[in-house]
This record gives C-alpha cells, sequence and structure tokens, in this order.
DNA sequence: GCAAAAGTGTTTTGTCTACACCCATGA
DNA sequence: TCATGGGTGTAGACAAAACACTTTTGC
C-alpha cells in the first residue's frame, strides 16, 4: 500500500482500550487489570493495546478483549476516540474506547491471573491511569442510554435466567429501585422472553421460573430499537 | 514528549473528516467539497485533513471546519473513528468523523469559492470517496437520535426564528411532516422559546411571531436532554 | 408456622394523537 | 375579497406510575 501523497504528514500511535462490564446477578461491575509495563506499571487499567498496521480497530478490539477473557463472539461497540494530547504522559497516543459486555461466568479464571485482573464494582472502581477514568464514566453512561431503549440481557446474563435477575441487571444499570409488577409487565409485553417449565431455587424457597430469550424478536429489538424505561 | 516505551509499535496517520449539516429554512443540507488533492482528486468529499503531532483531534476539527466556513464557536461533536484497513486507497489512515451544525447563513461564501465548496440536500448527495458515504449516514442517525432528545435549533437556526422554522427543521432532520397544533404545544411546555413582539413577514402575509431560546432553560435541556418526539 | 422472595391487577395520571376552524394581511 | 399561511382547543387512546396482598416452600 502506498502513501505517497501523504508522506508529509504527522503519524500517530493508535490504542484501543476495552470498557468490559459484566454483570453477577446483583452487581454491574467492570473488569480491570493491574498494568505490567510502563509507564506506571502496577497502577490499575482498563485492558488495552496499540492498533497494528495492518488491523482495523474493530479488530484489534477483538483481539485485546480474546488475550483477557479468551473468549471471541463479545458484544462490543465503539464508544469514543480519546484524542487529548497529553493523555498519555508516555508519549503522543490516541486511544479508541470500546466498550463490551459480558457473562462474568464466562471469562477464564486462568487469563484473570495471567493479566492480574479483577472484577471492581463500579462504586469501587478506584483511580486508574491516564484518562481511562473518564472512558469508564463516558462508557456508564453509554450502557445506560443503551439499556434504555435496546435489550441488553443476552450478553449480560447466563442463557437462562428469571425476572428477578433481569430485573436486578435494570436496577444495577440505572442504580435505582423499580416496581416488579410494572417490570415484569412490561418486559413480558415485549415478546422476547420464553417461559421455562423450570425454576432457579437458588434464591429463594418458592423459586423463580427461568425465562430464556426470544433470539428472533430479541435480534429485531436490539435493531430497531424499543421504549425500555 | 518521550515515547521511549512505545518505540516499537505502529504509527498510524490519523484525519479527521467533518460532516457539516446546515439549515436554510426548509431543507437539511450537507456541506461538501470538491476534493482538490491526490488521490481521488475532482471527487466530492467531506471536509477533512491530518491530525498534527501537537493537537487534539478535537482541535483539529476545529481547524479544519474553520479553514472551510470562517466560523468559530461551531456546534460540534465527535462521531465515530472509521478504522478500516482499507478505507483510504492512498495508504493506511484512520479517519475521526466529527459532525457539525451551522446556520447556513453564517458561512463565508468567499471560502465556499476557495474550497469548491457546496450545500447539498441530503435526498442529492452524490457518491463521495472512500467511506464518506457511510460517515454521512451516520451523521444523519446521530442527528436524528440527538434531536429526538435534545435541543438542536440554537446551531441550526438564526437567533431569531419563527415557530414554523423551526418546525421545518424537525420535519426536515426526520422527513416528515408534525402537526402544527401539537408541535407548538409541545415546544411551548418547555420552557425554553421567548416570544418576541415582532412578526418575521417573510414567509406570510399574516406573518409568525418570531421567538428566540431561552438560554438558560435550553443549556439545561440541552445537557439533560428530554423527550422531543 | 414463619420468614423470604415470587407472582399477580386495578386505578389514576399524564402524554400522545387526531382532528378543523378562524385570523390577519397583502395583493 | 380572496388566497395564504398563522394560530388555537378538545376528546379519545394509550402508556406509565402508584400501590398491596397472596403464594410457595425450606427451615
Amino acid at each position: 500500500m502506498s502513501i505517497v501523497h501523504y508522506e508529509k504528514y504527522d503519524s500517530l500511535l493508535v490504542a484501543v482500550d476495552c470498557i468490559v462490564f459484566g454483570f453477577d446477578g446483583s452487581e454491574l461491575k467492570a473488569l480491570l487489570i493491574k498494568r505490567d509495563f510502563e509507564p506506571q506499571i502496577g497502577k490499575w487499567s482498563l485492558m488495552g493495546g496499540f492498533i497494528h498496521q495492518d488491523e482495523s480497530a474493530d479488530d484489534a478490539a477483538v483481539r485485546i478483549l480474546n488475550r483477557l477473557t479468551g473468549l471471541d463472539n463479545i458484544y462490543m461497540e465503539q464508544l469514543h476516540c480519546f484524542a487529548d494530547v497529553n493523555r498519555d504522559p508516555g508519549g503522543r497516543v490516541l486511544s479508541i474506547a470500546y466498550f463490551a459486555l459480558i457473562n462474568i461466568n464466562d471469562y477464564s479464571q486462568q487469563l484473570m491471573f495471567t493479566h492480574n485482573a479483577q472484577w471492581y464494582s463500579l462504586k469501587d472502581v478506584p483511580e486508574l491511569i491516564f484518562d481511562h477514568n473518564t472512558m469508564m464514566k463516558a462508557a456508564l453512561e453509554h450502557i445506560r442510554s443503551k439499556a434504555a431503549n435496546h435489550p441488553v440481557g443476552f450478553a449480560l446474563l447466563p442463557a437462562k435466567f428469571t425476572l428477578p435477575q433481569l430485573q436486578n441487571l435494570y436496577e444495577a444499570i440505572y442504580d435505582s429501585k423499580m416496581d416488579k409488577r410494572n417490570f415484569s409487565r412490561k418486559l413480558l409485553s415485549l415478546n422476547i422472553l420464553i417461559k421455562l417449565n423450570e425454576k432457579d431455587k437458588a434464591s429463594s424457597k418458592k423459586g423463580a421460573f427461568y425465562y430464556i430469550f426470544d433470539e428472533e424478536n430479541y435480534k429485531r429489538l436490539e435493531h430497531e430499537g424499543i421504549k425500555f424505561i
């Protein structure tokens, strides 16, 4: 590939940083790693890496997340490109932030240890390197506006889940309580839930019925959008 | 600034491309330029340029838009970073797309001529270079979702405007007709409009009252968001 | 039998939609 | 006087919000 027309221009280092949200049934958490290289080695950070000459930003994000979690097919979206001149004291580096949603039980424990990774409740997120706290904040705002119009359960919940779990997820995202009667009425009216003849007895004596998503209707709503809250 | 820690990584050319929307009172238009350098000289394109080593992406967008329009203080937001490997046949170039809203009467005619710039109605946008049609489409979707929850009139309308003009703007953004009774009721209930004792007689014999935005309430809604449509 | 969570309906309130006529004016 | 666009009100449909009791079952 020729760059003959552009040779007089500056080129820059471009990184990808991933904000990974997970849900453990009651709290929304973010995956952080203890940075193992300079500058700022030892501080908490988002998982990131540099984009290679021959890969797209999306591909870089997939590569980096796979390295951290061992997972493929992660739900992921580009969030924003952070491009202040001095955002990284190690040099002029742009960072394209991606945000990802994963089922907290799917990731590889092994890789977690390898990367010194840890799940943090959103309230307890520590001070991060560079502008990573800003990225985290932007990602939280994004998931909130996203969840208001699009179903986000598939990515964050196990395949079988209960209505109370789904409600917990929404309550965690918005950090507020909802009325269970209104919540279940709303969700059931969307025709994206299929009730199973099986109960989860883990969190109550009576037990709560499991549901799965109706993939077809779910994907349609994911694409078209709906009013959730 | 040192890049000692990162010297083994690839660096890339990073451009900024600006989708500029303007409103002429009845139609929503986009500002395009005839490209005056290779590759693809002579084709229609978004206004763009490369980010310098010592400027942020936001600053680059401001610089590039000022060069095109002569305007400062343009309403502008980052849209998305387009980073496919082969998006630009001239080399590996990332592009950060910005979208901007301007009052179509404010821009400098002089600079328009200098840059071979032209306003195109959204329906008539021609084939553009690279992935610029994709950027345009993303920008249109963005302004639509933005306008649904945030007032966008300040940037696109003159300081004094009439209710029919404001309605025309929304109709242009959504490419659909609205009921004027419902529209005025909704807008007036938001407390962001101040009625002036003065009429615009340009488009009717009776004349339509001018309004200005109540800056304080407007900015609050711009920030917090509201339900517009 | 009691504690703990699941499940279920109704009423009220507010918001969105649809719809039609009169007004002011310049030509 | 008439053609043109500006301005205004009401009724019905629908969606959101508030609210409390019964069910199941493990202990």
